[in-house]
RNA sequence: GGAGAAAUACCCAAGUCUGGUUGAAGGGACCGGUCUUGAAAACCGGGAGGUCGGCGACGACGCGGGGGUUCGAAUCCCUCUUUCUCCGCCA
């Protein structure tokens, strides 16, 4: 969301960057957008006005009534009457206008970064960087469904008949090696100095509508029956939450998180979920990065947040690349964002394993999440991260790691967290 | 889930019974000064935050959120949220 006095002061701005985003049919809603909040601040003075006449003519009905002057208050009372009436309409209508305005602005796209690429989908997102060799075996790399099942590893089918499609059980050595992810992940950003939190697996509807768009949340978010309660997406969601309403003292910053969490999605939408693997599902579990900071600081952040999560995959020596989200590819509330890709032998491509964004103030703004400076109040800027999102993670570690005959080596990294097991065989 | 108590500005806290002279007492912290080699302490002084409108003068809002009663609400009523105490249940 924007700060409508922007919106304001530089309409064409506006209207260039939903035009670098490809949203065209978006266009007018800046005039419109303009001209509610000119009427607003138009029935706002209205108001004020009647509302300093009806307080200074009540405080002077209190002062008569101590003089004993009745007759002369019950005479303001009248004129105080008259003003409330003429209030309740200009307040409706000023309300009213003030959702509209709300409801339009919501759906303005924050301005995007100039280094942004411009396209119109994910098929026009830049490739920036290769780290490591993108290995392509002598021998054929089954799918990874199939190497977990094969080591008795994975059950789809039972998760099927208990949860539906999208599910699963992860068993023995390979939920192992999952759980081993995430607290090698855990471990490796304690160590780049974040600080390691576990926050509720739900939120409240505030919440999720500062910070995600409505077309997000409808694909995304689960509902819980009869409670104003979703399950979270992703840890973002109840990290970013922390924030809502608070004054952060600036001696704080920058504020760097590393949030557990399980994720639920929905998955409609464009995808839907994958049938046979572990690629695309409704539950996964999640390390992640949330970084608070100074607006001028955050594109520092941004880039050393990806290059963690590089550092992290390389650690497990899988070869990644990094990839832009394109103009047009971008979420409505990002300035910038990538997309960390690990290779998949199988595939011979890269598939997408993380992604690092910054939405400037824009959840900020929605949430009302300030620090306090020499200069007054300002609005901090929010940046979020995948460090590992497991099974998918997993998946890469997996391609990347599997001998011909099946077995798994467990990369160095993670072999402390496997009780010192060197390889995942079939028992 | 049941029963009580509470939520006031950066923090603590008075005011709520008895609605107007409190748009918020008093502390602490903060800023400036005296004293001191410097600091602390003590003493003196200072401003009370935030959001919105207005070029400005100024004005509106604001005592957890929302609604109501009233000429007028921090104060009365309803409702929601959160916290604390007790009981119940539970990993």
């Amino acid at each position: 969301m924007l700060d409508i006095k922007f919106v304001r002061e530089n309409p064409e701005k506006v209207k260039e960057n939903i035009k670098k985003k490809f949203q065209d049919e978006k266009l007018p809603l800046v005039d419109e957008v303009i001209e509610l909040d000119k009427k607003i601040r138009e029935y706002k003075a209205e108001g004020d006005s009647l509302r300093q006449e009806r307080n200074t003519t009540s405080d002077a009905i209190g002062a008569l009534f101590r003089e004993k002057k009745t007759e002369e208050a019950e005479e303001k009372k009248k004129r105080v009457n008259e003003i409330n009436s003429k209030l309740i309409d200009i307040e409706r209508e000023e309300n009213d206008l003030a959702e509209k305005l709300k409801e339009k602005m919501m759906v303005i796209p924050q301005i995007i970064d100039d280094s942004v690429p411009i396209g119109k989908d994910d098929t026009e997102n830049v490739e920036i960087e290769k780290f490591g060799e993108p290995v392509v075996p002598n021998f054929e790399i089954p799918y990874h469904s199939d190497i977990c099942e094969a080591l008795n590893g994975l059950d789809k089918d039972s998760a099927g008949r208990t949860s539906g499609n999208g599910f699963y059980y992860l068993i023995g050595d390979i939920a192992r090696l999952h759980s081993a992810m995430l607290s090698y992940a855990r471990d490796f950003m304690i160590d780049k100095g974040f600080t390691y939190c576990v926050p509720p697996f739900m939120i409240r509807s505030d919440v999720v509508n500062g910070v995600m768009s409505f077309s997000e949340m409808e694909n995304m978010m689960y509902k819980i029956e009869n409670e104003d309660l979703y399950l979270i997406g992703t840890s973002e969601h109840s990290m970013i939450g922390k924030f809502k309403g608070q004054i952060v003292k600036e001696e704080e910053l920058p504020i760097t998180l590393t949030s557990y969490s399980p994720c639920f999605r929905k998955e409609v939408g464009a995808h839907g979920i994958e049938e046979r693997g572990l690629y695309r599902v409704h539950q996964f579990e999640k390390q992640e990065m949330v970084v608070l900071c100074k607006p001028e600081e955050a594109m520092d952040w941004y880039n050393k947040m990806w290059s963690y999560t590089v550092e992290f995959f390389r650690s497990l020596d899988v070869p990644v690349r990094t990839l832009e989200c394109c103009s047009g590819d971008l979420a409505d509330l990002k300035v910038k964002s990538c997309d960390v890709e690990a290779w998949s032998p199988r595939q011979q491509k890269y598939f997408e394993v993380g992604s690092c964004s910054t939405l400037g103030d824009a959840q900020a703004r929605r949430l009302g999440i300030r620090a306090k400076g020499e200069n007054g109040n300002y609005l901090l800027s929010t940046l979020n991260n995948t460090v590992i999102a497991s099974p998918r993670g997993m998946i890469a570690v997996i391609e990347n790691n599997v001998n011909e005959d099946g077995t798994i080596n467990i990369p160095k990294a993670l072999q402390p967290y496997m009780g010192g097991k060197e390889k995942i065989e079939l028992k």
